[in-house]
DNA sequence: CATGAATGAGAATTCATTCAT
DNA sequence: TATGAATGAATTCTCATTCAT
């Protein structure tokens, strides 16, 4: 994150005004809507005056950029911890679990976090940033890997891609569309139909 | 599209203007990038005056939209008659070719096409506009539906939306990564793993 | 009303055809404001294509002002029929009774013909046209100087002009203000106490 | 004023500015007219950039409404200090007085200033705003309710109303209209006729 | 006469960014 | 460092009016 920043912060006091710069555009992002994320607004949020901004970032487009990794490093962050509980439990267990995890993830009806997820991605979409391998589905590519004996074929990059890539976009969009689905024992099994479909399934001919 | 017309255009003349509109917004997206696409440019790029592009859109946004309504219906068309090539085969065969022909559609390598729907999906996912339900993987779900016999047990609400959903936004996302996969055998292959493994596994207990 | 058109109407059908937009444009000031009076819209709603305006109308100033004219003739016209039923009333009676039919005027709760002459009122004191010596009023005027005997001393010129303008006046911006005492026999008499105090007393030394 | 701003200048600068702006648009309204006016004119003109003006103003429209009340609150001070020369006069010259200051104000001959009342005028009448209850005349009934004896009935509700705005109103429209009456001895004198007229007279019947 | 497609100057407003204090 | 006043290019959109069909 260094990198992004004109210059490291060198004093806590510094590092405390980027974070409240960061949620202050967080909070906007939420609350408001990205149409009404400005700089100057921002800053009056933030409880800044906009030079000030503009003392730790260089322009707008950074400050996004940095909110977007501080989100993903803290719901790595998160997501790891929750999987470190079941670190000993079987393969089959584990990924069963970790579905479970993401699906209740965004079924949650903490409005904020899913707001403000949401519009990361979309923002991160719109530049063109590939939204992350998420680390919840990347285990489970992890975990089958590792699984040895019953002859597991370790998964190609176009399978990996695959099945992480849909896990997660099927759960966005049922985000997105507020779909009802979303939430229901229903929807995880057919979840964990598709994880297992396609990790139990050769490779078609 | 008429609902998002100011007018609806009388004329033969009016009609030929709104699809010079969205030629040259589709030009401008595919050359100059999303960025460039202002009201006024468009305007001058279509060769009419800036009044007659607001005499049938009410704002900027409903140019994009339409242009991008335009874009669904024609792959729509397009993979439709695709499909009516292929309605005699076997379930599975036919399958495996839905699969392909989606595919090949979003694996444009000719440029512009290729520029065109990758800016259109941005503008879509920045919009947060679902992606439409596909005719193509619908058509997945209603073969399987058909094929009776094989004990073949018909998918619930949360199973259709998970398989159609997640083939459709894994091919979104790699077109939208410009993934280098896409196009590969590899990544077809994976593809048809995710459905038919996906079918051809039973709902998790 | 000749002068104001481009030709004069020779034939019936013209002559409802100037009604008729003349109608549209009344409507749109009183359903929808001043500033959504612009003549496509206005064309629209009454049903003819904006060039068939033109050919009727110079500019919109001029219909404008057309409808302005329409409209005093038409109060002209209804004033003076109710002062004809009080023709052979004292004058001290005619009088009161003018200030009644003023009052119950501007008084009256057909919200339509009040916005409208409001709204044609604040159009004309934009131009700077004089909102005409008021029918109404005048009369009381022309009716004290009939009234002979009693030594009535002529009003001159800037009496006229106070007496006539304070009444209507008044009213106006009781009607502007939507004030409560419009309609109240109190507002009445207190009226009628301005006409006679300033016609009784004698001029001030 | 502090409600109509964006934002409350804490820099003596920033309240340099507002003023400036405002000199601007009133010299503007004076010189070249009303139809002139427009934004970035009025921002040159005052010798700022536009976004300086949107700094201080959230539309056009609130620049003239402040505009309008600076000026009425400049008037209102003129005759509450010219007021206060005639404190211990008795009530029927201070009435008397206070006709002629009002005539007085309204009557200004020299250009600029009669220009920019003319044209503050026939906004605020476009705009619908009620003339604001005028100091002066508001200081007639206060004059007239305490001077007790000789039967002095104070005046209703509605009997106020009539009185005070009659006199202004009048005052306005012969402004408006540029009346060759406003200033003339004999439109004073009909002013004055008005008000005892009204005052002397008792409630009729 | 009627139509309605086309015009285009010009208006209001935004917002990322700079820089003197 | 912090402030916030100032910048101004750029953008969207309006609407009276014309004119070919």
């Amino acid at each position: 994150m260094a990198d992004i920043l004109r210059k490291t912060p060198l004093q806590e006091r510094a590092r405390q005004t980027i974070e409240t710069i960061l949620d202050a555009t967080a909070r906007i992002l939420v609350e408001e809507g990205g149409d009404r994320l400005t700089t100057n607004h921002l800053a009056r949020k933030a409880g800044f005056s906009i030079g000030t901004v503009y003392q730790y970032f260089p322009n707008k487009e950074t400050i996004v950029l940095a909110l977007i990794e501080r989100q993903r490093e803290e719901t790595g962050r998160r997501i790891r911890s929750m999987l470190d509980d079941w670190r000993d439990a079987a393969p089959e267990k584990k990924i069963r679990e970790i579905v479970r995890i993401l699906h209740e993830a965004f079924a949650v009806h903490r409005m904020p976090e899913r707001r403000l997820a949401l519009a990361l991605l979309k923002i991160a979409a719109a530049r063109g940033l590939p939204s992350p391998p998420n680390v919840a589905v990347q285990a489970i590519v992890g975990i089958w890997g590792e699984a040895n004996g019953k002859g597991n074929v370790p998964l190609n990059e176009s399978e990996e891609f695959v099945l992480t890539r849909s896990v997660i976009e099927v759960l966005r969009q049922a985000t997105l569309q507020s779909s009802p689905l979303l939430g229901t024992p229903d929807f995880e099994e057919a979840l964990l139909r598709l994880v297992f479909g396609f990790l139990h399934s050769a490779r078609p001919s």
